[in-house]
DNA sequence: AGGTGTGAATTAATCGTTTAAGTGGTGATA
DNA sequence: TATCACCACTTAAACGATTAATTCACACCT
C-alpha cells in the first residue's frame, strides 16, 4: 500500500519532464510557463508529492530557515525564568513573522558543532557556562549575535548595564549607608556564596561585572561603605539560591541597610525574607532590583528597579540576525522608583 | 586566509586515504585500525576539520537528532504559561540527556511540512488551532506522540481528564448549588464568551471536552444546577481573558456559588476578582482550579485543584517518542483540597 | 601448495535536491 | 536571409556525506 516516499525524480518520470522543471515549478515560477507550472502543481497534489525534501534542500542550498537560540543555561531553567522566557517571546515573534524556525540550544550541551552545519545563524543569550562554547561560536562563520554578554568580534544587543547599575544605586544610596550586593554569576561557583577576594579581578565580559562596576562607582561617590565579604555570588536567578543569599545577608552582623540586587527575583526573595523577619522596608532596609518583571510591581512595598524590555531585546536580536547588516544595538532602560527605597 | 570549508574529500586527499576511511574514523571505529584512526583524528584536528557536515549527514542518514515540539499555541504564549513551560522543561531534560535537540514549532505556523523532512519525530502539545495541521501530522510517517489531546492512530500521554474533573467537582459541589464553568478552548472563538447552545455537540477530541463531561456528570449526580449560559469559553489560559470571564461570572445575576475552572490561572483570576469585590471565599463562592501550579498554593485562601505534573508529562512524552515502542500513557493526578472549597 | 578466513582499506552507488550551462525552436529585426 | 534575443526546457554537475559490496594482503591450517 504505502509505497516508498516520492521524490522529485519519481514525479518527473511520471509527468515526463525533467527534475529541473519540477524543481522550478516549486521554487522559481519564472522559469517555466504558467500552464505547465499549474499542471505540475496540480499533478503533485494528486499523486501526493508534498514538495521538495527539506533535508536535501538544506544540503544543496546551504540554508535551513532554522535559527539556533543558544542559551547560557539549561532549557528547563531558561523557560521558567520570567526574564529569559520573555526574551524567547521576543525572538520567536520575529522569527515566526519571517518564516524561520527556532531551535533551542542549551549552552551546557556538548558542542555547538552539533548544529552549526545546518543552522542559519545564532542568537546567544547570556554568557555560556563553558567558555569553550563561546570560542567555538566565535570561530565558526555563520551569522551570530550575542545578548547580555560579549564575544570578541560579534555584534551584540544590550542595555548600558554599567550606567543602569550606577544610576539605580545612586538613587538608593545615602551617605553613611552600609551596602551589600547580591550579584548574579560573578564567579564560576555553582552555589551561592560570598566573594571574599576582590571580584574585580575576575575577567569575564558579562553584564554582571559591568553592573558591579556601576554599583561600586555609585557607592564610592555616595560616601557609603561596602566590604568585599558583603558581595554575594548567586549562580542562577532562581528562588532557592536567592533565598539562601537573602538569609545570609539578613543575618549578617552588622546588617547592611541597603542591598543592591542584580535581578528582581533575587530582590523579591530578599524582600519577602526581610518582611517575614519583621524588618521594615525601606526604613531599616532599602532594596533595589534589576529587570523590571511584572511581579515586582505587584508586591507591597513594590520594588525599586531597573526596567528593561526583554521582549524588545529578543526582537532586536532576531531582527539584527536576519538583516544581513548585523550591527550592535544599545537599548534604553528606565528607573522605576518603587517603595523599597525611601523617596 | 580562510579557505573554503573543508570536506571529507579534502581531508581524504590530504591524508592519502579514501573518504570512506575518514568517515569510518568518525562513525565506525571498528572498521579501521586503531593507529590509523588516531592518526586521522589528530590530523583532522590539526588542519581544522571539525567532523562530517551535519546537513549532509541528515540527508544521507535520514536522521537529524532534532525533535520538534509542536505547540498548540504561539511560542510567546507557550513559554509564558507556567504549565506549558514546565512541560517543555520535562521534554528538554530528556532530550538533552539523549543528545537530541529541540525545535519549537508553533502550531499556528503555516505548515508542518516545513520541518517534517528533517526532524526525527514530533511531540504535539495540545490540540492545534488549525485542524489541517493535525491532519498533516497524522498523515506523515515519522514517529509522533500527542499530549493533552488525541489524533486518531497516534499514541498519547495524558491524565484521565474526565475522572479528574468529575472528582474535583464532586468534592466541591453540594446539593442545591448553582454552578458555573469557566472552560478553556471549548469552541473556536478567539475571545472570551458564553456558550449558549449545547457545547457538547462540539466535536473535538480535546481534554477540555472530557473535563466538561466530568463536570457535568458530577453536577448531575450532586443535585446541583447549571444552565448553558453559565458555561464560559476562554480561548487561552491567559490572565486577561480569564479576568474578563471572572468579571462576567461574578456580575451575573443570580450569581453562581460554585465555579469550576479548567485551569489554575483562570481560577486565580476569579479568586482575586472575587476577593476584591468583597465576596467571601468559600462561604459565598467556591472555586476549583486545574493543574496545580505553584502559585495556586501561595494565595490565601489557597486553591482547591487537580494536581498533575507537567514536567512528568513532558518526560514521558519524550521518553516514549525516543523509545521505538511508542505506547500511550495515562498519568496519575491528585486532588488538592485547598481553602477555596469548604471542607 | 592450495584453500580459507580475517582484517583493513577502497570503490562506487546513493540520499533528494538545485542550478549553471546548454539546446532547440520561434519570432522579430536588420 | 542571416542574426539575434528570448523562451521553455533539459543536461549534468554539484552539495557532503554513508555504506554495501568488493578487493587485497596476509596468516593460518591441513
Amino acid at each position: 500500500m504505502t509505497k516508498t516516499k516520492l521524490t522529485l525524480k519519481d514525479v518527473a518520470l511520471q509527468l515526463g519532464v525533467s527534475t529541473a522543471t519540477i524543481s522550478n515549478a516549486f521554487n522559481r515560477p519564472d522559469q517555466l510557463s504558467k500552464a505547465r507550472r499549474e499542471h505540475i502543481l496540480a499533478e503533485c497534489d494528486r499523486i501526493g508529492y508534498a514538495g521538495p525534501n527539506k533535508a536535501a534542500q538544506i544540503l544543496r542550498k546551504g540554508r535551513s530557515n532554522i535559527v539556533a537560540l543558544v542559551l547560557a543555561d539549561s532549557i528547563p531553567y531558561t523557560v521558567s525564568d520570567p526574564v529569559a522566557s520573555t526574551f524567547i517571546k521576543g525572538v520567536s515573534s520575529i522569527l515566526q513573522q519571517q518564516g524561520k524556525h527556532l531551535l533551542l540550544y542549551a549552552g551546557d550541551s556538548e558542542s555547538i558543532l552539533d548544529v552549526v552545519d545546518f543552522v542559519d545563524g545564532f542568537i546567544c543569550y547570556g554568557a555560556p557556562r563553558n567558555y569553550k562554547l563561546a570560542e567555538e561560536l566565535a570561530r565558526q562563520s555563520k551569522p551570530a549575535i550575542t545578548v547580555d554578554f560579549d564575544i570578541e568580534g560579534l555584534p551584540s544587543v544590550n542595555i548600558d548595564n554599567y550606567n543602569a547599575a550606577y544610576q539605580i544605586a545612586k538613587k538608593a544610596i545615602s551617605p553613611g549607608d552600609h551596602v551589600a550586593i547580591l550579584g548574579l554569576r560573578l564567579i564560576e561557583s555553582p552555589s551561592t556564596c560570598r566573594i571574599y577576594d576582590s571580584p574585580l579581578i575576575e575577567v569575564q565580559t558579562s553584564i554582571s561585572h559591568r553592573r558591579l562596576d556601576g554599583y561600586m562607582k555609585a557607592i564610592d561617590e555616595s560616601g557609603a561603605t561596602i566590604t568585599n565579604d558583603w558581595i554575594w555570588h548567586i549562580p542562577e536567578s532562581e528562588r532557592n539560591f536567592a533565598k539562601q543569599a537573602a538569609k545570609e545577608v539578613l543575618n549578617s552582623n552588622p546588617r547592611p541597610n541597603t542591598v543592591l540586587c542584580m535581578s528582581d527575583i533575587i530582590a523579591l526573595e530578599l524582600l519577602q525574607s526581610a518582611l517575614s523577619m519583621g524588618i521594615k522596608v525601606p526604613e531599616e532596609l532599602k532594596i533595589t532590583g534589576f529587570d523590571g518583571i511584572e511581579e515586582a510591581d505587584r508586591t507591597r512595598p513594590n520594588l525599586t528597579t531597573v526596567c528593561q524590555s526583554s521582549a524588545l531585546k529578543g526582537e532586536m536580536a532576531a531582527k539584527a540576525l536576519l538583516s544581513e547588516s548585523l550591527k550592535s544595538t544599545v537599548l534604553p532602560f528606565d528607573l522605576k522608583m518603587g517603595e523599597t527605597v525611601s523617596a
